[in-house]
DNA sequence: TCTTTTTGTTACCCGTTGGTATACGAGTTA
DNA sequence: TAACTCGTATACCAACGGGTAACAAAAAGA
């Protein structure tokens, strides 16, 4: 683990700065986490920056040194969570099989995130709770996922995989339901959140497809 | 209109009493609209007891006079929009026909509450916003429904005109679309409530019932 | 070793808002 | 006219919580 110095390529002065800066994101991280799980629990205007500063063993001052307002903690945790159904979705989406198959998974996609720290937190977050600015970054965010599953739904129109009378209704319809395990799922239930996720995307796509619920 | 002295039974010295009565109620009625719907616009935090006063062109202590607190103002309007689908739910689900036509005519009556004021306040209202005392009636108010829902899928199940895997899944599924409707649907869209609900709700049995979407 | 930057703290400010004490006027009763 | 009730307003309080100023200490750099 020890570096000698000029062991490995560039031990460039600027080492211990990027250091620093990934120590800096991990911080960040730290927080949203943090501010994430309390904001679940008790609400996001229930929970003080005293309390996430308490809960990290720091004090508030510490953490507008990381972030600039209460507004942006909020907005980077739905970020966290809505990116990362977006990544994962145009992968799913960019893969082969019919367009049935493809929004299978970004739907499972999708229902996996709102079950965790940050799904839960696209979940919950009304968008009156962000600043004007947030608020339209967090609605495009949405619409382009909104416009993803869309797009599955219309392409499996024309290849006949999936069978729909209005895409704007059958897209809604998936969505809100998913949207709803972020207040639903309990990781102490009977259920894993992979076993949550696969039953109700069966339950939808029997309704999008047509094909009816499997009982096998 | 008017009412003569002894012309109707009992001109007793209570009418005015119960005249009283009347208006007071409809006062309350009035603070629990205006605040359901500064509420869902605004948010209830967002919401202060004086804006819904000035909005009612009333001052605050004016409406400390029919509410005990805030609380009881939030859970009021969260119990117009449980109490009207619990009802309308119950007579519904009390007439004949299968248990798939039931549950339809349940689920539609659900959609349509919830896409007005206290429908949407219950789409709303996370229950961490409630005191404890009204937290435990919101949950149970809502675990009737839950109940209510359950039950005919199960019924369906025995008639054969529902199939489902789990029946915990499916309800969960179709009442969380249902309530996404509370944040989703916008009266100056080009669909009507009640044309919203039908869709949605066809998706739906479309998937509960494995019959598929009928594209008529 | 001296300086600068980073990270953190203590102490404080101040706006908002739920909630209340109190008074006042109008209608009712006696 | 006196007394009581009801509905409403004025004026106020106390608490909470977001946000900041100023300072301390440690680390990095020179």
């Amino acid at each position: 683990m020890t570096r000698r110095a000029k062991a490995t390529a560039a031990p460039s002065p600027w080492s211990s700065q990027s250091e620093r800066e990934r120590e800096r994101a991990a911080k960040r991280e730290a927080v949203l986490r943090t501010a994430a799980r309390l904001f679940n629990t008790r609400g996001y205007h229930a929970t003080s920056l005293d309390e996430v500063a308490t809960a990290l063993n720091v004090t508030k001052p510490t953490i507008y040194h990381y972030f600039a307002n209460k507004d942006e903690i909020l907005f980077e945790c739905t970020r966290r969570g809505l990116d990362a159904i977006i990544e994962a979705s145009r992968r799913t989406a960019a893969q082969g099989g019919s367009a049935a198959e493809r929004l299978r998974g970004v739907l499972t996609v999708y229902a996996l995130t709102m079950m965790d720290d940050f799904g839960i937190c696209v979940a919950r977050t009304q968008d009156h709770l962000l600043s004007e600015p947030s608020r339209q970054q967090f609605r495009a965010l949405k619409r382009e996922i909104d416009a993803l599953i869309r797009h599955l739904v219309v392409e499996g129109g024309v290849d006949g995989s999936v069978q729909v009378r209005d895409v704007r209704i059958a897209t809604f319809t998936a969505a809100q339901a998913l949207n709803g395990l972020g207040n639903w799922f309990n990781p102490e239930g009977p259920m894993t959140a992979p076993e949550v996720a696969d039953q109700v995307v069966q339950t939808l796509m029997a309704g999008l497809t047509g094909r009816g619920a499997a009982t096998d």
